[in-house]
DNA sequence: AAAAAAGTTGCAAGATAATGAAACTTGTAT
DNA sequence: ATACAAGTTTCATTATCTTGCAACTTTTTT
């Protein structure tokens, strides 16, 4: 221990090193959870900028406060479908964009 | 038969009969049904512009090909893991923005 | 026209999401 | 401090997706 080996490293290496390089299966994995804990907390912040409750929330989108709560702390994976409706009863869209870096 | 109610209906109306009204389980069920379908249109044009093959795009998002022929046309609901790894390997992001009409 | 590649469809299994209800915790207002 | 509302977590059951493979059809290439 002590050795140089704690250097500065930029965060794609970082990143290469925790979870692999992009395309691996540990790497698409963590994305996709990276992912889904992303998009849970946006449709936590739209939610509370709308001002409604999950209650309210679950209603509009035919689910339950138990389910929003999940999604919104990206403790599960919803379907395609179901994240449609949330997003849908929060007045918003999903789109499918270029990725332009 | 022959009677006055063949009637030129807007669009609204015609969803409205067909569908239910807005909010109704049965219009809910249609939208994310309709919405399904246009994603996978999306993704199989985006496959094309990319000039790419299902196996090729399979084989980057850790799939198989004809998984992702079902999710192309529409004939499964992937789940937002799923949905984001295809969409991901084609250079593409999921945005959710504010539905402006 | 034949062969090869690309795409579609079907099926069984194992894995994961959806549903409904209830218990529990945290936050807010009285 | 208490009561109520909001949010989180757990559990059991049902439904649905995922995977892998194979057969079949359509399109493209030789």
């Amino acid at each position: 221990m002590h050795t140089n080996d704690h250097q500065i490293r930029n965060y794609d290496i970082v990143l290469d090193e925790k979870f692999g390089k992009p395309g691996t299966p540990e790497r698409v994995k963590a994305e996709e959870e990276a992912y889904n804990f992303y998009s849970g907390q946006i449709l936590q912040n739209a939610r509370k900028q709308a001002k409604i409750t999950q209650v309210e929330l679950a209603k509009r989108a035919n689910t339950t406060k138990s389910y929003i709560s999940k999604v919104e702390n990206g403790l599960i994976t919803p379907s395609v479908g179901m994240f449609y409706r949330i997003v849908a009863a929060l007045g918003m869209r999903v789109e499918i964009v270029n990725a332009v870096y």
